[in-house]
DNA sequence: CGAACCGTATTTTTT
DNA sequence: ATACGGTTCG
């Protein structure tokens, strides 16, 4: 048993009490993967067979490289038949199966947020109802509350309390959305995130036999990350494990940050409950960070009333203390983050994987991005907008899913015209309301409109065969053919690949990149599944099924290996770097707004915060400003309470050397123009994206003093702004926002005033005043 | 029907 | 600040 050497005392402890329940209580960085790990080896050295194993996590990418250790240390084959991945997934698998009893078939169709979200707007427009008083965010939360739960929607209007209260609400359609929502999504085969545990429980209530046939299968079950585990989840859990009792679960009750998803801290602090013969284990060494990072985040968890008792320590090195930045306004905190990191990087010889930017909500993302393509340095952003989100992949995938399940409305309405082919909304208008009426999918309206017309015209009605006639085309080969051909198939006999090729614009050529990278995408999930010994032809149906509950963060790429790693704290999760700039700990942002006055929220935001700081291994660094844009306008900003709540002999301040030769001139806080107008529309392009790339001429009015500008990636795209910023280097800008230079020169308060005019039909676009030297 | 234009709401956090 | 939806105009 040499693979136990290297395991202190209690992580072997816990590797070896493979009978009966187990609760691990793992601090940060305290080897708790590495315990599940072995856990895992230990029992498969024991001759368990892998299939026999049920190892669900909270992320793919826990999962996969928690499945490549155990690789390097069993062969592989059986490796790969653990039963190992999220929930969702797992589970997904599971269904899949027993569909039939669910009244699925076996490739129901899985709606992400954005389905969901249309869905429910169709339905508050179908009700006439008030979309301000029934916001879709808000409909969504409750449902999904309420599925977490296990609430049904009859179980939803059977319940006075809860119909009560949105009574009082003034949402009293509440259930029957609810219920709407069910309806449609089940008619449409098709299952949201909840869905895919609410169905298991569902199945595992009802149909005791299969039920069994799993309890019998998983001999021994492991939970990762159980304190972020909901009612809907800890149940399926609690049934699978009630026979053998062999349920092993890890986690920390201090980093439990995911209770707007319905995750329950109680789970963790109940499991004795639960299982009264159960052993506790505590993993309470540290062996990622310093002492002093080990000590900083202990004494602002200390301030939380609910937890575990538990002593988390480290036997590192003191290392150097914890790092306060302050910066004038959040661009400037986004260069002092960024100079820090090249420093560091050069003077250390660091590699930039190593480097993590951590924040509260995505939208600081952007600031981050542009500081660190202004000093050069390679970076990943995870989270914001993933790969599948963007517009253009999901309507091909929909095409995909279409083909798979034609009954899945959601994709149909988003392809049936796109590219367009003269079915407009009206048309599509007439075809729901029949399809509502008899309750079934639109896709079965469209096959009965030789029986049925509502009212479609002749012109439509021929437009509507031919669209049948190819979704069945598709639909004939996506079961049986090559995943590759038949994508490639659909591309090109949708239209779809004609009509990205003959946009030449920057974007439409984006768009067909994007396209390119999702075939590719399909062509090595394809020749991978063939390394892995799996010779059936694989069907873009399988493929599907796969990539359905991909998140950004399981689409690495080679070339993202040496990166400096964006993303909110809730994605670095279980994450470990060396060097962590956690940034805009500022009141009002971290703790959010809505989380302040809320005890429960603000302990939770707490331990979002010992999260963050426990990501680093080496330095943690907080950064915060004291002016920053918020919802359009300036803000200023009190440093956050957690920063005074770490004991102040594990930080110091940074000095940082203000950029002294470069001057930050922002226009936007100075504009004597308030009411500013807008240029003509087609004056420019791209808005939208934050680029400043406007059409046609314009003149400089006053001399800027710097007579270059050549910063790759701040260079606008149109060699014409050359006319408007000469002598100045352009940072960034944008209408509205003004236009950010930077100049070279001494003076504070500088003054100048700049006036942009088109040489086109409308003259005066922006006009600024008073630049003032900003750093 | 699309482009141009105008007004309004928006920000937690994710499988 | 910007994305989105709705309305008007060609």
């Amino acid at each position: 048993m040499e693979y136990l050497e290297g395991l202190n005392p209690a992580q072997r402890e816990a590797v070896m009490a493979t009978e009966g329940p187990a609760l691990i209580i793992a601090a940060a960085g305290s080897g708790k993967t590495r315990v599940l790990t072995m856990r895992i080896v230990h029992l498969l050295k024991q001759g368990v067979p892998p299939w026999n194993i049920l190892a669900l996590t909270f992320t793919n990418k826990a999962a996969r490289e928690m499945q490549a250790r155990i690789t390097g240390m069993v062969d592989e084959i059986t490796a790969r038949q653990l039963w190992m991945g999220t929930f969702h997934s797992k589970f997904m698998r599971i269904l899949s199966m027993e569909s039939d009893k669910l009244g699925y078939p076996k490739t129901f169709t899985v709606y992400d947020t954005s389905d969901t979200k249309n869905l429910l707007v169709t339905i508050i427009k179908e009700q006439n109802l008030d979309k301000n008083t029934y916001k879709v965010s808000d409909v969504m939360r409750r449902i999904s509350w309420a599925k977490n739960n296990l609430i049904t929607p009859q179980g939803y209007a059977a319940n006075a309390q809860l119909v009560g209260y949105d009574r009082q609400a003034r949402k009293p359609e509440m259930a029957h959305i609810y219920a709407l929502y069910a309806q449609r999504c089940f008619r449409a085969s098709a299952m949201d995130f909840d869905d895919l545990l609410v169905n298991t429980n569902i199945l595992f209530r009802d149909y005791p036999e299969v039920l069994a046939k799993y309890q019998e299968k998983f001999h021994y079950i492991l939970v990762d990350e159980y304190q972020d585990t909901n009612y809907s989840q800890y149940l399926i859990v609690k049934k699978l494990a009630a026979t053998r009792q062999n349920v092993c679960v890890v986690g920390d009750d201090a980093q439990s940050i995911y209770s707007f998803r319905g995750a329950k801290i109680e789970n963790i602090l109940n499991f004795r409950n639960d299982y009264p013969n159960y052993r506790l284990f505590k993993l309470e060494q540290n062996y990622r960070s310093t002492k002093t990072i080990v000590n900083a985040a202990n004494s602002v968890i200390a301030k939380n009333q609910r937890q575990i008792q538990k002593v988390a320590f480290s036997a590192n090195d003191e290392g150097e203390k914890v790092k306060i930045i302050e910066a004038y306004n959040d661009h400037e905190e986004g260069l002092m983050v960024a100079n820090t990191i090249s420093e560091i990087c050069h003077r250390d010889h660091v590699a930039y994987s190593r480097f993590a930017v951590l924040y509260r909500i995505n939208a600081q993302s952007r600031i981050f991005e542009e500081a660190l393509r202004k000093r050069n340095i390679p970076y990943r952003v995870y989270g914001s907008l993933s790969f599948y989100q963007r517009k253009e992949i999901k309507n091909i995938l929909a095409y995909f899913r279409l083909a798979v399940n034609p009954h899945d409305d959601e994709s149909l309405k988003r392809i049936v015209n796109f590219p367009p082919r003269g079915i407009g909304e009206t048309t599509v208008e007439h075809l729901e309301r029949e399809s509502n009426s008899k309750n079934h999918s639109i896709w079965s309206t469209i096959e009965n409109l030789h029986q049925v017309n509502p009212g479609v015209k002749p012109a439509a009605l021929k437009k509507l065969v031919d669209f049948h006639g190819l979704i069945s085309r598709f639909r004939s080969i996506i079961f049986t053919d090559d995943a590759y051909e038949t994508a490639r198939t659909i591309v090109v006999e949708s239209g779809m690949l004609y009509d990205f090729k003959s946009d030449n614009s920057i974007e439409g050529i984006s768009r067909l990149q994007n396209l390119e990278e999702l075939l590719n995408g399909i062509k090595e999930y394809v020749d991978s599944q063939r390394r892995e010994g799996i010779t059936e032809a694989l069907s873009l149906a399988d493929y599907l099924a796969n990539v359905s509950l991909l998140t950004d963060a399981d689409t690495d790429k080679p070339e993202d290996k040496d990166k400096v790693s964006v993303m909110t704290i809730h994605s670095a999760k279980g994450l470990e770097f060396d060097y962590v700039f956690i940034a805009g700990v500022e009141e009002d942002l971290f703790p959010s707004r809505l989380s302040v006055g809320i005890p429960d929220e603000i302990e939770e935001e707490r331990r979002l915060f010992y999260v963050a700081l426990t990501r680093a291994a080496k330095l943690a660094t907080i950064s915060h400003a004291q002016i920053r844009y918020k919802w359009g306008n300036l803000t200023h900003c009190a440093p956050s309470r957690f920063i005074k709540e770490i004991d102040q002999r594990w930080v110091e301040s940074a000095r940082l050397e203000r950029e002294t030769d470069n001057f930050s001139l922002d226009f936007s806080e100075y504009s004597t123009t308030p009411t500013a107008k807008r240029p003509p529309y087609g004056a420019y392009q791209g808005s939208n994206k934050g680029s400043f790339s406007p059409k046609g001429e314009y003149k400089k009015l006053v001399r800027l003093q710097q007579p270059q500008y050549n910063e790759p990636g701040s260079v606008p795209p149109d060699p014409e702004i050359d006319s408007l910023a000469v002598g100045a280097k352009v940072l960034h800008g944008r209408f509205g926002a003004g236009v950010v230079l930077e100049l070279e020169g001494q003076g504070q308060n500088r003054k100048a005033t700049i006036e942009f005019q088109s040489a086109g039909k409308k003259t005066l676009l922006l006009k600024f005043a008073k630049l003032k030297v900003v750093g």
